[in-house]
DNA sequence: TCCGGACAGTTCTAGACAGCATGTC
DNA sequence: CTAGAACTGTCCGGA
């Protein structure tokens, strides 16, 4: 099938495809296409990765779009959400617009109605559905992108309830799936009443293999030579691809083994660059050193510099996508990876290696087997369409058995079929409030029959499994408030705020507990602790050692904590409980000024862990606010406006990471900690002072760079900002200089 | 005296969505 | 229960 014999897109599109060199359509896309996805049908498309999904999704939303429609597409990540957006926004030239939304993205509501092509995260859209939000009524097509995350038990359930609701408001609406090659995509189109377009057809050969000794043994039965002296088997296969001009993608199991490999890898990469690549790395490496000053983020800018990269959540974002675009620049040879980057953002590369195929569980207590699904979403990161002859993806035996083992388990198997994990109570606790709260349901029977839309209801043969759950969660829900059933279900006042906030409801329990149990101002201390033990803070691990030390802080700071403290002896509620307490003091910490090296040393954890911390800490602060006024309004004993200021004031300081006294300075544009901090210690400690100070002493405050200065000065809304023929003043900027040395020195005392 | 290599024992383990208010891609 | 890479510490031998 041709470009040029596509009808119903808007006017253009299908000469711009054809401008783009898109001619004739891949078998899978003429595929969609016969089943009429420019018409409105329903598709499930299961098919490789890079074989031309995205554009399968914009046939359907560009169709909908041309008959007066308005297309969702749910991304599973919220770094997929702008990389799609820049993708759309090429269709904005022949009239259709794009908006996104996620939660730290957000574009005006009024202006996303007036969007045709929306990209959201699937939490986002539930979100926007529970709020009511009123341009989904007008959606006439959905996308959603790897839905074979349904399996996922932690965000699988969104997603699926999500689609169910969708669909629900909107019997007609067009629902796309695009999905992995998995085990039961079937299943998932008899779901959505949809057409199964089920392909294993690549646009570039990917070949796969093992290799065992010194030979790669590949799936089409030929050998390769890999001739390696003492060389670890990783090393050898990147210096063979680089030999021959390609760069790899080595995946481990832990976010230590990525550095030590990329560490060990920039030694195979620094004798393959040209002096121009050189330069150019050291840029990178420059900016990469900017982003965070912690050992990390000194360690990636130094393996940078040689050609390699690691890529792991512990990196700040910006660490990350400057690795991503200096791979896809071909200036990074060869990055090691935890599993981020199989299903994030397009990192293609010439050849995978997926060196550790165990990975370890702390479930099970052990080392086990990944699952087929995900090696293969790794092995599809091989091959860059256009650019590479062919991909090439390879395990590493380290026995002769293994060899064999990795080929029947990996290289030939087939992907497992994705199972719904919505019955378990977690999922199920939270999206049922929801489902009552926004009037999906009115009755048992309501929510039941709403429930058997989901994909849990048509795989399961097991009837009364979901009843049974079901009963057990809304008798959780009316105990704590949240909904009210006689022979109709309600949610209360609190229960549409809960849902509304999109807290799970167990969390904000625990929440609610700890604010009445709090008498007088609670401290931040007690404040980061009760939102840590929720549910929806994942907390820190504890290594050796941290039991004996938070038990002592816990003593020691007993009074501070809101509910009550499980017992020494009750071992998993009080390593739960510990857990939450070192995740407090890292907040405690953040907002003390403590430096961001300092507590990456402390917690043994990545600049990006803190950021996700802090985060979490600041949403669930926000939430805790609320619920406290929720509760002031319907409820006789209320919460203390003194608890109710703490929390806010909690939160503030987490949100900009300095303690109370610089508050005032923090909110200020361009003033982050460290400068709020420096203008304080020169006797500036307000927004007042900042607009009437001498400006000598501003500059020198900020160790005389003038057009950060300048640009703070306009931000505070100073009447003459410009600091022409302003000269640093001496003595501040000496007392700055100090001042950041040894700034945070407060609570250093308990540790080493 | 210093250094590297071999060996044994120990340590530790992936990921990341959401609110709100403001101000940015 | 079902692991394994990397780090740490120690000992030895050679220069």
């Amino acid at each position: 099938m041709n470009v040029a014999d596509l009808t119903g897109l808007p006017d253009g599109v299908p000469e711009h495809f054809h401008a783009q060199g898109i001619e004739e359509l891949y078998p899978p896309q003429a595929e969609a296409v016969e089943a009429g996805i420019t018409e409105g049908e329903s598709v499930v498309a299961s098919i490789p990765t890079a074989s031309g999904k995205t554009f399968i999704a914009e046939l359907a939303m560009l169709s909908s779009v041309a008959r007066g429609g308005k297309a969702l597409y749910i991304v599973p990540l919220r770094a997929l959400a702008s990389e799609k957006k820049e993708e759309f926004e090429e269709f904005e030239q022949y009239g259709v617009s794009i908006g996104v939304s996620t939660g730290n993205y957000e574009s005006d509501g009024d202006w996303l109605a007036s969007r045709d092509i929306i990209v959201a995260t699937s939490e986002k859209v539930d979100s926007l559905v529970r709020n009511g939000a009123k341009w989904i009524d007008d959606l006439s097509c959905v996308v959603a992108d790897e839905v074979h995350l349904v399996n996922d038990a932690h965000r699988g359930p969104t997603l699926e309830v999500t689609l169910a609701k969708l669909r629900r408001v909107n019997p007609d609406l067009q629902t796309v799936a695009l999905s992995a090659t998995v085990g039961n995509a079937g299943e998932m189109a008899d779901w959505l009443d949809a057409t199964l377009v089920d392909s294993t057809w690549r646009p570039i050969d990917l070949r796969k293999g093992v290799l065992y000794g010194q030979a790669l043994h590949f799936d089409d039965g030929t050998q390769q030579e890999l001739a390696r002296g003492n060389e670890k088997e990783t090393a050898a296969l990147v210096r063979d691809t680089l030999e021959d001009g390609g760069s790899s993608l080595v995946f481990v199991n832990s976010r230590r083994n990525a550095e030590a490999a990329a560490k060990r890898l920039a030694d195979v990469t620094k004798t393959h660059l040209t002096d121009d690549e050189r330069r150019d790395l050291l840029d990178i490496a420059d900016q990469i050193r900017d982003v965070s000053d912690t050992e990390t983020s000194d360690d990636l800018a130094t393996a940078i510099e040689k050609g390699a990269a690691f890529h792991h959540a512990g990196l700040a974002s910006d660490h990350r996508s400057l690795v991503e675009d200096a791979f896809r620049d071909k200036l990074i040879k060869v990055i090691s990876a935890t599993p981020t980057l199989a299903a994030g953002v397009n990192t293609p590369s010439r050849r995978v290696i997926v060196r550790d195929w165990r990975r370890y569980d702390g479930d099970i207590g052990g080392m086990q087997p990944l699952d087929v699904l995900e090696v293969h979403q790794m092995f599809g990161r091989a091959g860059r369409p256009g650019l590479d002859p062919h991909g090439e993806a390879v395990l590493i035996a380290k026995s002769h058995d293994e060899l064999q083992e990795l080929f029947d388990q990996y290289v030939w198997a087939d992907p497992e079929p994705v199972h719904s994990k919505l019955a378990a109570e977690p999922a199920l606790r939270t999206h049922i409030l929801a489902t009552v709260a926004s009037g999906f349901a009115g009755t048992e029977e309501e929510l039941l029959d709403f429930l058997e839309r989901t994909l849990y209801a048509t795989q399961t043969d097991e009837t009364g499994r979901l009843e049974t759950v079901t009963q057990h969660v809304l008798d959780y829900l009316d105990r704590n408030g949240f909904l009210e059933r006689d022979d109709r279900l309600r949610a209360t006042g609190l229960g549409h705020r809960v849902s509304q906030l999109y807290l799970d409801p167990m969390s904000a329990a625990e929440i609610i507990d700890g604010l009445r149990d709090a008498d007088g101002k609670p401290t931040a201390l007690g404040l980061y602790h009760l939102v840590s033990r929720t549910p929806d803070m994942y907390q820190l691990y504890l290594r050796s050692g941290d039991r004996e030390r938070y038990t002592e802080i816990a003593y020691e700071r007993e009074p501070e904590f809101l509910g009550h403290m499980p017992s020494e002896f009750e071992d998993n509620a009080f390593e739960d409980w510990l857990s939450a307490l070192k995740t407090a003091r890292l907040l405690e910490d953040w907002a003390s000024e403590l430096d961001e090296d300092r507590i990456t040393e402390r917690y043994a954890i990545g600049p990006g862990d803190i950021r996700g911390k802090v985060e979490t800490a600041q949403w669930l602060l926000n939430a805790a606010e609320r619920l406290a006024a929720e509760l002031q309004r319907d409820d006789a004993e209320g919460i203390p406006s003194a608890t109710t200021t703490a929390v806010r004031e909690a939160r503030k300081r987490v949100e900009y990471g300095v303690e109370e006294e610089l508050l005032d300075l923090a909110g200020v544009r361009n003033v982050g900690r460290k400068r709020a901090r420096r203008l304080y210690e020169a006797g500036i400690e307000s927004r007042a002072d900042l607009r009437e100070a001498d400006k000598s002493v501003v500059l020198g405050a900020l160790r005389g760079r003038k057009k950060t200065a300048e640009n703070i000065l306009e931000n505070v809304g100073r009447q003459d900002p410009s600091l022409d023929d302003v000269e640093a003043d001496a003595e501040t900027a000496a007392t700055s200089a100090r001042a950041t040395n040894d700034g945070g020195q407060q609570s250093l005392g308990d540790f080493e």
